[in-house]
DNA sequence: AGCCAGGTTAAGGAACGCTTAAGGTCCGAG
DNA sequence: CTCGGACCTTAAGCGTTCCTTAACCTGGCT
């Protein structure tokens, strides 16, 4: 397995400082200093992501919702704020740590072999859900063998629900997780998107079933 | 499979609350107040560990070492020091996360829930109860192999009476777990409720008993 | 028998979700 | 720069499901 770390910190002397700290552990950290060059790396990369939540360009809350929309890959939490509904926050976003700064690099570095210590996830790049198949990396749905033109709003609702499939997911995780987080306002949005997911899913609309006052759940067969 | 925590906490206040906001949450809080009582436990028996290190009789921190031996039980080290040399040595000896008091119980149910979350996520969220299969993660119902139709709190009822199978659960705690707490009006709400889940709940209806004057029970056969 | 906890039923209203339609924003093409 | 398309959000109407309450009935306990 790869021992590449992804560190984003905007900070430069803790970046060098945990940097450092990486290499003489033998990982080999990657450092990037601005929110927006972290956006569009592939999370599937690094062994784990050490992420600061105060960051220039994308805030850091984006940034973990968007690398657990395409991987399961450990993220540890780095932050000023000792703000407890951030840290709740960020854990039910999926986030392994969270550390408060400051702290000592040799914390760091055990809290990073805490979570790698953890049984690994298969990681799938490709799912099928009965009729369904859905390609992670190339964003791509397939229905009854028909290509799905989904918007990218649409795929991650799905794509939430395909890697969780077969459970039951509330509103509140799925909103959090693929939608703007700024527009709490209606509670219908979420509704809309489903609405159309369904549509496009034609034969397979059934998979998608409702879960009264919970959420929504992806299932084999209708 | 099993949903209860070892909770190993001398200080009584903070021992009912953790123990309080666990049961909140659906898990089956093992309270021990004394180190040597948690020596001969068996880690395996829990799903989790809640470890303070400060403890009277044997030390936390040779807990940990202990279980570590036996289990790879997902262990949070709890401690009033924010020391960093602590939390590094508890961290290599193999806990999975450290909090320093004080927190608040959401934090720390949200780091629980991020440790649970690595390993077999998928198996151990069902239980048997006699002929009743009840999947927490689905929030699916079935009944001599028939899927039921429960409305949320009818599941919510069903479930918390099937976490506590075999012990009496009493009114007040079923309605203030599963139900809207603002309508304490009409006491008459909960019968309602079972009334409505026996009926669903067909041939197995008798598994769901009446313990007169105090609550509900769900036992394995009728 | 009498009392009281629990069981059952029916009915209203509240909560919830689905759908359609109408802005509004962003971005690339012209 | 302007236009148009793709996309997301919001609003509103509507049907459905669900929770609660009230009223009445059953059954256990003393």
């Amino acid at each position: 397995m790869s021992n590449r770390i992804l560190l984003v910190e905007d900070d430069e002397a803790l970046g060098n400082q945990v940097s450092d700290s990486l290499s003489r552990a033998g990982f080999d950290p990657h450092w990037v200093a601005d929110g927006d060059d972290a956006r569009d790396l592939r999370p599937d990369d690094y062994c784990a992501i050490i992420l600061d939540l105060m960051l220039p360009g994308t805030y850091g809350m984006d940034l973990l919702k968007r690398y657990r929309l395409k991987s399961e890959v450990p993220v540890l939490i780095l932050s000023a704020r000792d703000d407890t509904s951030d840290k709740i926050r960020a854990l039910k976003l999926g986030a392994d740590d969270y550390v408060t700064k400051p702290f000592f690099p040799e914390e760091l570095l055990a809290r990073v072999h805490a979570c790698l210590r953890r049984p690994n996830l298969v990681d799938t790049e490709r799912v099928a859900v009965g009729a369904i198949y859905i390609d992670f990396d190339r964003r791509e749905v397939r229905s009854h063998d028909e290509a799905l033109a989904l918007t990218p709003v649409e795929f991650d609702v799905l794509a939430l629900l395909a890697r969780r499939k077969g459970s039951a997911v509330s509103r509140d995780a799925i909103v959090d997780a693929a939608l703007d987080e700024a527009h709490e306002g209606s509670r219908r949005t979420l509704d809309v998107h489903v609405s159309r997911i369904r549509r496009k899913l034609g034969q397979a609309a059934g998979q998608l079933e409702t879960v009264w006052g919970i959420g929504y759940r992806l299932v084999e067969a209708s």
